[in-house]
DNA sequence: GTGATGCCATGCCACCAGCGAATGTCGAGC
DNA sequence: GCTCGACATTCGCTGGTGGCATGGCATCAC
């Protein structure tokens, strides 16, 4: 049944008038009187009475109004719904993202988000990429801020990226280190340093697959997190690799270098969607934020 | 908008495929395709992403499909509701009735009515004629059993009449009063005896209205109902015109007396529904029933 | 790799539903 | 009795809608 007859009903219940109903609805008479008949004809009774002046409903039509009512509003609030989504007046946006990023990009672009779309529900998990693509795959996420390095390349088949940054990888050394005047250096010249490493598995790999193969570093103090490891550093007990992603500002009391960009592991940043799945509106709107918001400390 | 999209989406939906719900629904593959994209088109956005096997909904079509559903289930609520209106498994029917027909017959009627539609709530009004057709009129009753005499004819332009009966006037008088053996008397038999008239003003209004002018009626016994009317007469303390229809049974000790066909009044009883509207199928269903109720002691 | 298969989109055509304009019908009111 | 107002009906036409056939794309089997 087409909802325009039920509008049409309502409406000549309303004014109890074929003939009037026809005008507010810029239709002719002999429409609306069809239109009548035909939802008549599809309930199997008689809707109106005709009277000499204007019609009056039936029981049966007493019967409908209160539904053709309800459908009617029902069918506005569907369409309402639709479009506060694509218009970011409702919804919402889960990000996922690996825990460097949500030291400070992720935080920094979903808070300009909220700001410019209150109503949208905001949500962020963080984890390590393959856990973030998963959680993409199943549905459980909208976006994914993943990082990826040449030995962990991500199936494009399955995801569209969006490429955000290139990491940059940053040393940091003791303001009184030999080598804290330099703005770059190679990593050949920090074999003799002793390295400060998190303990946590994630920086292992970081470590590893950040590095040249071969190039061993000598690791000596093992801390949790990038503050306490820059407290390390800051105290002179050795140096540090550090992604600058991590640093949500430039720290008084340690000197960061750059690498060669020879030397420089190749970690691509990437805000990752499903692919062959339209994003929500909330992560189209999402995506550009997450280059806007970008330190230019943290990329090259 | 014609909810056959909505039930399209809702099947293709919950089928992922919209070749299955082609299938299933008795159409082309096409052509759910095509109403797929109507619906696209009319909310302006994509409800399914399309994938290599079949389809998936998008954020807006998850956002939708409950409203499709609810819209739906409304509408098949609707056209259940008016069906069974149709059918008497629902609806209320309001008689309005003058004091002498609910003695018996509006009851006996309404009895049968509710035997056979127990899903039908019905309810009676009780009062004069005239205020019966009022209601009528406005809305409050769906039909009026009412009584028409020549002197107050029923306006057939407003009412539609269906005729129940002619109602007899009966003359009570004790078993050893001179007339109980007869059949049938005259009134001019009756002018030495005293009435028992009700006190009501309706018995009133009966009594002039039911007999010949220029008869008057010797009155020394006002009783309130019929059966204290009958008490008097049982009592051999006068007797009583009493319309067939008050009688519920025949009473064991009073006779029972017609009057001859030229003197008996003429008030015919119908069952008066509103002009030119359709009546409600429970006045439809009910009239048959009045009928059906008759006691062959009420009418000629 | 290559053909087969499954799925969705689209171009084309035929059909009919629904619209508008005009006319018919009926009752009310003057 | 005439006019007016309101709804129904008829007719011709157009636009929407479905079916058929085809094409593109991805996957799968061999």
């Amino acid at each position: 049944m087409d909802t325009v007859l039920l509008d049409v009903f309502r409406t000549v219940a309303h004014l109890g008038s074929i003939t009037a109903a026809a005008r507010r609805l810029q239709f002719t008479q002999s429409a609306v009187s069809r239109q009548i008949a035909t939802l008549e004809a599809e309930l199997g009774t008689r809707i109106f009475d005709r009277l000499p002046r204007g019609v009056a409903l039936t029981e049966e039509g007493r019967t409908l109004l209160p539904h053709a009512d309800a459908i009617l509003d029902r069918l506005a609030a569907a369409r309402r719904a639709v479009d506060d989504l694509h218009t970011l007046r409702a919804g919402r946006l889960r990000v996922a993202a690996f825990p460097t990023a949500v030291a400070a990009l992720v935080p920094r672009a979903l808070a300009a988000f909220r700001a410019a779309h209150p109503e949208v529900a905001v949500s962020l998990i963080e984890g390590l990429t393959p856990t973030l693509l998963e959680r993409l795959a199943t549905g459980e996420a909208d976006v994914a801020v993943v990082s990826e390095s040449p030995a962990g390349p991500i199936d494009t088949t399955r995801f569209d990226l969006h490429h955000i940054l290139d990491e940059r990888l940053l040393v940091a050394v003791s303001r009184t280190h030999r080598l804290a005047r330099r703005r770059t250096v190679r990593l050949s010249e920090l074999e003799a340093d002793s390295f400060v490493a998190g303990s946590a598995h994630a920086e292992e790999t970081l470590l590893r697959a950040s590095l040249p193969t071969g190039f061993r570093p000598r690791i000596d103090i093992v801390a949790a997190d990038w503050t306490g490891k820059l407290g390390c550093v800051a105290a002179g007990l050795g140096i540090a690799l550090i992604p600058a992603l991590a640093m949500r500002s430039k720290p008084a009391d340690v000197a960061l270098l750059r690498l060669h960009p020879d030397d420089e592991p190749t970690r691509r940043i990437h805000a990752a969607a499903r692919a062959g799945h339209t994003p929500p509106p909330a992560v189209t709107s999402f995506l550009p934020l997450l280059k806007e918001s970008l330190d230019p400390l943290w990329s090259r």
